[in-house]
DNA sequence: GCGATTGATGTCAGTTACTGACATAAGCAT
DNA sequence: ATGCTTATGTCAGTAACTGACATCAATCGC
């Protein structure tokens, strides 16, 4: 006999979701998320360091494989090029049955600034690591700081995209077409009006 | 005689930014900064919605310019020159008086994960007011929420080296340093390594 | 002029996020 | 067995924020 119930982490995580979106964010109280699983506001707060961190857990390990894919791209790769290696990369992480459920996170983060603002505070930091390991390989400042931010804007208006209801397009494909779209900003002389 | 002293705004303003600068964000509690200007902590929240917006109180002005920067933008430019017309005329707001208050606010900011996760919120928001403002001059998406991303990013990086110790350029100056170099990035050949 | 209204503030009680200190008990190592 | 570690519980406290109600100068309508 276990003193605990296993992967009390796993169940806070999916009961936070939960609530959050069946009864909105600030409309849940950490003492409810915990008491839905048997467990107390005091073990939630040792797993969670606030009560936004819940929806963001484990962002670190698809972080790691933008990291990855800017040391895996080819040598001699423009910043842009070593960039673009590095989203379709990381993106690799989001695979097709995970789709419904980044669909739901996604439409809870949406629905609450506070969300919003984490998520956001997370992209920045991802940015910042792939702008470092830019560095690491030789890309001069600003050039490396511009390419990351670039590139972490392709994959937040890909993955927007993907999430669309009748969306039916891989990740990758949007983030292949966004690319081009980023190009075309500078390269085109298309005119918008007149 | 007045009933109470005026501008109960600003001094709110000013010293929650003293306070935040000399011993911390979290150090310092809303009962202190309202003591402070003889104010009670209520009165704090009814100015500001919380202890963060006190920072960023007077960004919706900043943001306007950004804004009436698409409207003037001459007819027929292309997103990219639009949006590049945008920055430059919501820039003319931080005049060479203001470097120094914006370079404590900077600091102050930088400082707390709270308070960056709020200026990116505000960002956000510029942003997508930009984009919106580009799709009522007919500029269809993907391409106006990119270029009104890729502006944000250059006025960030830009405003970030504007503030830099030693740094005599003006903003508009360094501006267009990194839109060229924007450019650059997806137009250049340029190799990075090897 | 004078009562009624408004607007900026104060007071106070309450909720909830979050923290530190200490207690408990299962499992594991020696 | 004994002790150590680990995941949890208990409890008391702080501080951000909110709603309800009170106050009182200025000002408006007449």
């Amino acid at each position: 006999m276990v003193r605990w119930e296993p992967g009390a982490r796993e169940r806070l995580q999916a009961a936070a979701l939960d609530l959050y979106a069946s009864k909105g964010f600030e409309e849940t109280t950490v003492v409810e998320i915990a008491q839905s699983v048997d467990l107390t506001e005091r073990t939630f707060f040792r797993h969670f360091v606030d009560k936004r961190e819940v929806i963001f857990a484990g962002q670190d390990v698809f972080q790691q494989g933008f990291i990855d894919g800017v040391a895996d791209a080819p040598h001699g790769a423009s910043p842009l090029e070593i960039v673009t290696s590095a989203v379709l990369a990381g993106s690799g992480f989001f695979t097709e049955d995970r789709r419904t459920h980044s669909r739901q996170r996604s439409a809870v983060i949406t629905a609450t600034p506070e969300l919003r603002e984490r998520e956001l505070l997370k992209m920045a930091s991802l940015a910042a690591a792939i702008a470092g390991a830019l560095r690491e390989r030789g890309v001069p400042d600003p050039a490396a700081t511009l390419a990351a931010e670039s590139g972490t804007t392709v994959f937040r208006m890909a993955f927007e995209r993907w999430l669309e209801p009748d969306s039916k397009r891989t990740l990758i494909e949007l983030e292949r077409e966004m690319f081009a779209e980023l190009a075309a900003l500078t390269g085109s002389t298309a005119r918008s009006d007149q």
